[in-house]
DNA sequence: CGGGGCTCCTGTGCGC
DNA sequence: TGCGCACAGGAGCCCC
């Protein structure tokens, strides 16, 4: 599932490849992708914009045209791959260089949207801070958690209170910070709330770093396989054996998502 | 404010 | 062996 890294990954990959190039054509095959505006009215002005930048926001993926912003949400299956015409993309867009961005989601959760100004999107407004971003401190982050009640994974997950963590890179900096998934945030001890901020920057770092986790259907933007999936230490490990101390890792519900643990580590 | 449950969708994998 | 169903998950929404 594409999260801040796997976004970012693409992000810079495109940054380097759309830049300059006009949007000659675009096909459809899943209109429900294209949540704004009408299908017909997203047509007739995708058409000769030129494409600016390549901008990232959270989870989602921002390009910068002429006129406008085409925004790119992959929720759990989708892919913008930079490449030859793919029949089985949902959604393809045809550049000037003679190459196609192709936008496959096998689920159809995805959300396309051509827009004046992305920053006035409901979803923006809402988004909490960037955890990459240098005015993402520890102090910004104490404040973030005082008077809190809720169990401390659902938050990070959440994207009014920081953009781009998903189930994935919570599961793994909850392990790196020794802190089980459905501890409520104020009986974190001051030692704790250090640790899970510095690990939340780390292990967003470090998946960039890898080019991000395809345990699923992710894909870099050349259609590649990312490489932190070998890193993970207990998303998806029911069952194995913890990295640091050999006890079988568990998965719980925490907001009817699974949630992964180690439960000697994470208390 | 918090939390649970439902919804969208479809390939995978489990149980019978 | 094969079928059918529960499950997975990001995020919005409703309800208590």
């Amino acid at each position: 599932m594409p999260e801040l890294p796997e976004v970012e990954t693409i992000r810079r990959d495109l940054e380097k490849l759309l830049p300059g190039q006009i949007i000659k054509d675009v096909e459809i095959g899943a209109a429900k992708l294209i949540k704004e505006p009408g299908v017909r009215e997203f047509k007739r002005r995708i058409k000769n914009k030129k494409i600016k930048g390549v901008r990232r926001r959270g989870k989602l993926l921002i390009i910068e045209l002429s006129a406008g912003f085409l925004t790119c949400h992959l929720k759990l299956t989708g892919q913008l791959i930079y490449g030859e015409k793919d029949n089985k993309a949902k959604i393809g867009f045809l550049l000037s260089g003679g190459k196609y961005l192709n936008f496959n989601d096998l689920r159809l959760f995805g959300e396309i949207r051509l827009v004046d100004d992305w920053r006035n999107l409901l979803q923006i407004r809402r988004m909490g801070p960037e955890p990459l971003e240098a005015d993402f401190t520890f102090e910004t982050f104490k404040g973030m958690l005082e008077g809190k009640k809720s169990r401390i994974k659902p938050l990070l997950m959440d994207q009014a209170f920081i953009a781009g963590v998903g189930n994935l890179y919570a599961a793994e900096a909850l392990f790196r910070s020794g802190i089980h998934p459905a501890r409520t945030v104020n009986t974190l001890k001051p030692k704790e709330t250090e640790e899970l901020f510095l690990h939340i920057k780390g292990v967003l770092k470090e998946g960039i770093k890898y080019r991000g986790s395809s345990v699923d259907d992710y894909r870099d933007a050349s259609g590649k396989k990312g490489f932190f999936a070998s890193r993970l230490q207990v998303y998806g490990r029911e069952g194995e054996s913890c990295s640091r101390c050999k006890a079988k890792i568990s998965r719980i519900k925490t907001g009817g998502r699974s949630s992964y643990f180690c439960p000697k580590c994470q208390k």
